[in-house]
RNA sequence: GCUGGGGUGGCGGAAUUGGCAUACGCAGCGGACUUAAAAUCCGUGGCCGCAAGGCUUGAGGGUUCGAAUCCCUCCCCCAGUACCA
């Protein structure tokens, strides 16, 4: 008991004090470099990696709630025995740098940087313990050097390409936007409507692993993330079908797409979207006009009109028919916008009897409604009120009628394939991923168009292509870069005439795609990353981050990490095998902080009022993490008075008197929390953590007030509560534990190990319910059989008032918990 | 509309497999200490009722000895998505 007979030595600390300490071990353990993580461990290694942040100017609430709990269950992982590798860095190119310097003529690079210098000194300020000789800036020419090399690694393998295409352009910004930035058809910046504008841009081939895409076994992340990805690739099981077209001199037939081949000989009319490449060849002379009236203003029609829900659907008669394949009827060909060019083959067969929107468009329009299934609460010969999707069996079907509903599709898919006329056929809502971006501060597409050569990548050596500085970024319409001539004009690598320079940048989500992989080998200069490196700690053992990037960010990261793989660059199926999504922090008054609504809490504040220990704690007290809601500083108290009894308790001198029952109490109410905080860190469980750790520290200001526990038992329960609190509250349990006369450092412990014998209690109480409602509790021993219960039960005065003298009709009895007694 | 998540005290929230509803906190109330306040500590703690007792997990119904938890119908909130053939 040396140990504690020199805290009895030593003058009672003040007060806690949050600002002293933390600031002492910030730079302790700044200077000793705890957080350094190297290859050559043996402990096994794990990877938890945060999204990065994107460095917008200050930390805000929304970042603390992101990081801080990854830092305790990175914090957690370590004393686990874990060698953690836990990295940050900033996802620095993009729009709000170029929009400052357009607004406030600042230079898109020295804003960015600056703003990395504030938030890299907060981030110090959060006590997170990244190692930062491992920091990773995306707007770094070491970095997006690689992102180039990426790109043209890509391009070798067939993955990127150019085509036209439309692209959301907004008219106020003078700009593309991407998809993400587009809210219900208006501009996120300046809420003008988004119009189409077709530009040559440049694509990944995400398209090619849709497939794969769609498979997510193994892997342990959040049903709703699974499912907005499954939604977001939209396979559609179908098959596509050749209509000829009835007209003379085109033989190209006209081909659509259908789930519902089934329904063919319902096919009354078809529809071609107004961007159908077929249009100007199929309309006839005298509906010439206004077919190319409709497809004027489609064109010219905003997103926003197009997308109203509650719009009539329009459409014109392209003057041309098609014949049915499978009847031989002749159909006439349509053109309407609610019909989309991007999906399927941009064509439909419309069967109004079984499909909503052909049934209002035949409605509108005054087309034919023929069902081709019977249904036994429909009168299938009386006009129909609406469509029905499905039927007991076939009926105008020709000879396929009487054929049950169920068996349909595979009949006419079948029929369709040994006759020539279509195939089985799955379609993806999936797009190809564009990643050209008419925008000055992103990685530039290193490549060269050569007017003899075409298209020419950017020799390997010649890496990176670097920005220019000094641009000018009045909005044109076109990429700032394009008016740097110098930069331009470049020799083609091939064969050394005058050529120039791919002026469009690399979206922004191409940087973050592999970030993960640099962390792991940050300052390689001939790879990315080295293959040992990579082998020793990819993929991702779990990613915390925001639920706002399911169908962006971690689509594209898959994409990238399957290429890679089928480049032999990394090994295995996915990147993260472990993702959880903290839930998005609000206001206090409960909505989303914006300083327009003035519900803004800023962390620095916070900080300097109550410490980084206990605004972490507090962010984590909450509620669960994947939940997120109200903040609100109102409930620090709480969290402060918790951290100053925390104090009293490690610094007081341990009691010498004991008996057997106190200590016995105390061990018990002490491993069952190990237990119970254990598994909730496992779960990022961090309020129910943070509750039970409030309960033990109570437990032990109780007991040091009833006295009765011996020294030993008192400094097993102390310091396994100082050691549950590191990874929440670092600072004040390093303090805390050096004050103990215990080594360097607290976070360097292993985390305490629980006994499960010591776990199980000797007496439980068990509740009597009479009719399923409480009248009494018993104590009896934990293994008391129902014999005992019952006769327990029996001689309780309260319990035989509700019998009264009635034999019992049954008795149930839950052992350790619970006896009801039924009269 | 579709998909996913949620609705529990004045507030944030807790509750293995159906088994003591409201753990842990905030705010409140009462008390101790103090000239006083702050801080700290102790107690109290859903609603109705003097009490015995009754009622209570968005609403209604069901299954069960027993339902916040399972089933059915409906309402509301949040997020994503939007004519995807």
């Amino acid at each position: 008991m040396d140990r504690e007979d020199r805290v009895n030595e030593e003058p009672m600390l003040d007060r806690y004090n949050p600002h002293s300490i933390e600031t002492k071990w910030r730079e302790r353990w700044a200077s000793s470099g705890i957080d350094r993580v190297s290859d050559a461990d043996d402990r096994p290694p794990f990877y938890a990696l945060t999204m990065f942040p994107y460095p917008s100017g200050d930390l805000h609430t929304g970042h603390w709630y992101i990081i801080a709990p990854s830092d305790a269950a990175a914090r957690f992982r370590r004393m686990q025995g874990y060698n953690v590798l836990f990295p940050i860095g900033f996802d620095a190119f993009g729009l709000p740098a170029e929009n400052a310097a357009i607004e406030r003529g600042v230079d898109p690079k020295g804003w960015t940087y600056g703003n990395i210098d504030r938030m890299r000194s907060q981030l110090r300020t959060m006590g997170a313990s990244f190692d930062w000789d491992r920091e990773v800036i995306t707007c770094d020419t070491e970095y997006y050097r690689w992102t180039q090399w990426w790109f043209l690694k890509l391009y070798e393998r067939g993955l990127a390409y150019r085509s036209e295409a439309a692209a959301n352009w907004c008219p106020g910004c003078q700009t593309v936007l991407a998809n993400e930035q587009v809210i219900d058809g208006l501009c996120e910046r300046s809420d003008d409507p988004v119009e189409r504008r077709f530009l040559t841009q440049w694509f990944f081939r995400i398209t090619d692993y849709a497939e794969e895409l769609l498979d997510f076994e193994g892997l342990d992340w959040p049903e709703p993330i699974t499912t907005m990805q499954r939604n977001w690739i939209g396979r559609s099981e179908g098959a596509t079908l050749h209509f000829q077209v009835d007209v003379k001199g085109v033989d190209e037939p006209l081909t659509v797409f259908t789930t519902r081949p089934d329904t063919v000989y319902g096919a009354t009319f078809m529809v071609i979207a107004p961007e159908h490449p077929l249009i100007e060849t199929i309309t006839s002379m005298d509906q010439r006009t206004v077919v190319q009236s409709y497809v004027a203003a489609t064109s010219r029609a905003s997103e926003v009109e197009r997308l109203s829900t509650e719009r009539e659907k329009t459409g014109v008669f392209t003057g041309a028919y098609a014949i049915n394949p499978f009847n031989g009827a002749r159909v006439p060909i349509w053109t309407a916008d609610y019909v989309l060019g991007t999906y399927g083959t941009g064509a439909i067969m419309a069967v109004p009897a079984h499909d909503e929107r052909d049934f209002e468009f035949a409605r509108q329009h005054g087309l034919d409604v023929v069902p081709v299934f019977d249904h036994p609460d429909i009168d299938v010969d009386k006009p129909l009120e609406g469509a029905f999707t499905n039927g007991e069996t076939m009926i105008n079907s020709e000879a396929l009628d009487g054929t049950p509903a169920n068996e349909a599709i595979s009949v006419v898919v079948a029929r369709a394939e040994k006759e020539g006329i279509g195939t089985g056929a799955i379609t993806y809502r999936l797009r190809d991923w564009l990643i050209s971006r008419q925008r000055y501060w992103g990685a530039p597409i290193p490549i060269i168009h050569c007017d003899d050569c075409g298209v020419i990548p950017v020799p390997d050596g010649d890496l990176p292509v670097v920005l220019p500085e000094g641009v000018h970024f009045e909005p044109t319409g076109q990429s700032p870069l394009t008016q740097i001539e110098e930069w331009v004009s470049v020799k083609c690598p091939q064969c050394g005439s005058g050529a120039r320079r791919e002026t469009d940048t690399l979206d922004t989500f191409m940087c973050s795609s592999w970030y993960q992989m640099r962390y792991v080998d940050p300052h390689n200069s001939v790879l990315p990353f080295s293959k040992e490196a990579g082998s020793h700690w990819l993929p991702v053992d779990v990613y915390t981050g925001g639920a706002e990037h399911a169908v962006m960010h971690l689509l594209y990261t898959r994409f990238f990490w399957k290429a890679a793989r089928d480049m032999g660059i990394v090994q295995g199926r996915e990147p993260m095998k472990r993702l959880f999504n903290q839930g998005v922090i609000l206001g206090p008054d409960g909505n989303r902080m914006s300083k327009s609504r003035g519900n803004v809490v800023a962390p620095d504040d916070l900080v300097e009022r109550y410490g980084a220990d206990a605004f972490r704690c507090q962010l984590m007290f909450i509620g669960p993490w994947d939940q997120g809601g109200p903040y609100n500083p109102s409930g620090m108290p709480g969290i402060v008075r918790w951290l100053n009894r925390l104090w009293t308790v490690a610094t007081e001198s341990s009691p010498d008197e004991g008996d057997g029952v106190a200590s016995r109490e105390l061990a018990a109410a002490t491993h069952r929390t190990i237990r119970d905080v254990t598994s909730d860190l496992e779960g990022f469980r961090f309020n129910t953590a943070i509750a039970r750790l409030m309960e033990l520290t109570s437990t032990l200001v109780r007991a040091r007030g009833t006295g009765g526990v011996d020294s030993a038992t008192w400094v097993g329960s102390v310091e396994a509560l100082i050691l549950m609190t590191a990874p929440l509250a670092p600072h004040i349990s390093e303090e805390l534990w050096e004050h103990r006369g215990k080594s360097y450092s607290v976070h360097q412990q292993a985390w305490p190990a629980f006994d499960e014998a010591l776990v199980v209690e000797d007496m439980v109480e068990i509740v009597v319910q009479v009719n399923g409602k409480v009248r009494d509790r018993l104590t009896l021993p934990a293994d008391a059989s129902e014999e005992d219960a019952r006769v327990g039960a029996l001689a309780s005065e309260k319990v035989r008032g509700w019998v009264g003298s009635s034999e019992p009709r049954r008795v149930i009895y839950v052992p350790g918990k619970l006896l009801n007694i039924v009269v």
